[in-house]
DNA sequence: AATAAAGTCAACCGCGGCGTC
DNA sequence: GGACGCCGCGGTTGACTTTAT
């Protein structure tokens, strides 16, 4: 009624996308940078709308995203905070800079939610469902809110992180000075350039005969070779990845040093002990404190 | 070895928020 | 102040892979 479809355009095209298309919208990024995506089919040609070319880019292109292999640390963090956040992905995904929202979600309603049903004793406690989809509050009220909740998800992070030996084991020197904030997305060209690389290796994965060429893409799409079986190969940002294209899930990969992000977040957590403060958290110096609500 | 069922994940869709005119 | 357009988010779907029978 209101709002036409996004991708009302006939010719645009849909489904899995090609190494070609990547390599595309790669290059366009690298010399553009992200954003004003409403451009990029344009520019670049590509039969896409401009939703599919950032979910594109921020979920399997930008680099330095991790994907698979949740180690424990990660996902109890995701558990904590989803209790804290309910199903906001973006906020969750932004205390782990090396995940997408999109990854973490798969990953929540695939193995997470199950486990925590389970633990829950099917009691079904485990979903606190921020209200039917949509926040229930305005942004900016739920941000404040969220803000009031710092020192409960510190908490909850403690204790996450306090489960796992793994976390604890971690030597302190191995924390980098921190900010609170989730990291920013890569701006540097050299940043881009390391997902171009990643395409480099998606098409050499594709290409080579072992490599499970269309494997993926069953229906002839050759992008599953991306998304699919091959998946793994496109994603090589921050973590070494084998071109054997193995299937992208945790099992085919082996279990990697503590993303750097919990490195940030136990830093983070340090800080607050050693009595730093909220200062910084979230970026967003709280106005007023009567403005809760 | 073949088939069915379950699991996983990439991508799409629709909606709401925010900025601009 | 209202309308419009773009961007980002969360829910959902469909295709593919893996595991069980």
């Amino acid at each position: 009624m209101g709002r036409p479809p996004c991708c009302e355009k006939t010719g645009v095209k849909k489904g899995p996308w090609t190494p070609e298309e990547d390599l595309v919208l790669v290059d366009y990024v690298q010399n553009h940078g992200p954003g004003n995506w409403r451009a990029v089919p344009t520019n670049t040609g590509l039969m896409r709308c401009s939703k599919s070319c950032r979910l594109r880019w921020t979920n399997y292109l930008r680099p330095g995203i991790k994907r698979g292999n949740f180690s424990d640390q990660e996902e109890n963090l995701i558990i904590h905070l989803q209790q804290l956040l309910g199903n906001r992905w973006a906020a969750i995904a932004s205390y782990l800079p090396e995940r997408t929202d999109n990854d973490i979600k798969n990953y929540w309603n695939t193995h997470l939610k199950k486990k925590v049903n389970k633990a829950a004793g099917g009691s079904g406690a485990a979903e606190p469902k921020s209200g039917g989809g949509r926040a229930a509050a305005p942004k900016g009220q739920w941000e404040r809110r969220l803000q009031t909740d710092i020192h409960t998800a510190r908490q909850a992070l403690r204790e996450a992180l306090s489960l796992d030996p793994a976390a604890a084991a971690l030597p302190p020197a191995k924390l980098e000075p921190v900010l609170p904030t989730p990291p920013a997305p890569p701006a540097s060209p050299a940043a881009y350039a390391s997902s171009a690389e990643n395409i480099a290796r998606l098409l050499e994965g594709w290409m080579r005969p072992g490599g499970k060429a269309s494997s993926g893409g069953g229906s002839g799409s050759s992008a599953s070779a991306v998304s699919g079986g091959g998946a793994s190969a496109s994603h090589s940002g921050g973590t070494a990845r084998t071109p054997e294209g193995s299937t992208g899930t945790s099992k085919a990969e082996g279990v990697g040093p503590a993303p750097p992000a919990f490195s940030m977040l136990e830093s983070w957590l340090l800080e607050d002990s050693m009595g730093h403060g909220d200062a910084g958290i979230m970026g967003v110096p709280l106005s007023d404190p009567c403005d809760f609500f």
